[in-house]
DNA sequence: GTATTTGTTCCAGTTACTAGAAGGTCAAGG
DNA sequence: CCTTGACCTTCTAGTAACTGGAACAAATAC
């Protein structure tokens, strides 16, 4: 199929499937009028992708994945230690989001929020300390 | 002073100063020798920047964020909005990371992690449904 | 007087696409 | 047969926010 049917059946944008062509991702193969044509097989390695990509891994991780994907005599250890490690990585970014939440609803407690200058919100960017919570 | 020292005092590598410097956001003098020449001012800001990007703030927020820091005459109620807003953006990308972690502990919890090549992961990802928790 | 550090510029690479230009192909309608 | 429009092709460049490295100049240390 073309490109086009590809990328419904996918869900992926064809500019992106293009895009993983070129990186060698999910390299299709082209019909006589120089078109990509995309087997069912090649289909289910994007889609396969796309929702590797939507969980957060890299594309590095989802050619990996892919090649355990591709790989029935794969481990599944192998798969497991990666799905715990990008666990680990997701719990990191959630605790540094929340203790930037943390900070900036702080400085916003502070900050009356009206047509006046001062403002906690830039002393403390300017360096000055907040002194109470 | 020099760009070696204005790094130490903002806490920012030399490169990303330049950088900042060919992007508008904090732009130094010149001394004789066409060394960057940086004010206590300068360092301030390249400082106030430093905290803001920690903070999560984009580099246009930040640009947005210094003018409202040189701006005497500025409303508080100006940057409260805009604290405000990147608070709800944290929190969004907070749920976002949690729901995929959720998904992630819910595969790895069903995979065993042995050598066998059974891989309700790899399944999932291939758009197998997963039926229980 | 040389060696080392620190500074300069400029170019390229990173991540994962996305936009746009210029042009080829194909199916349908007149 | 021709045109129209949808779809396809390639290529270049732009995004965000730096980072690394090369090649060379200036300042400092011994």
């Amino acid at each position: 199929m073309n490109i086009g049917q590809a990328a419904q059946f996918s869900g992926l944008p064809s500019k992106t499937i293009r895009y993983y062509e070129s990186i060698d991702l999910v390299v299709p193969d082209r019909a006589g009028n120089g078109y990509r044509d995309y087997s069912e097989k090649d289909v289910h390695q994007l889609s396969f992708v796309q929702r590797a990509r939507s969980l957060g891994f890299s594309i590095e991780e989802c050619r990996l994945l892919l090649s355990l994907y591709r790989d029935d005599q794969r481990a599944s250890a192998d798969v497991k230690r990666l799905a715990l490690n990008k666990i680990d990585e997701i719990e990191r970014k959630i605790l540094e989001l929340q203790s930037l939440k943390t900070t900036l609803s702080k400085l916003a407690k502070h900050c009356q929020g009206n047509n006046k200058p001062d403002c906690p919100i830039i002393d403390d960017l300017a360096g000055s300390t907040i002194t109470s919570n």
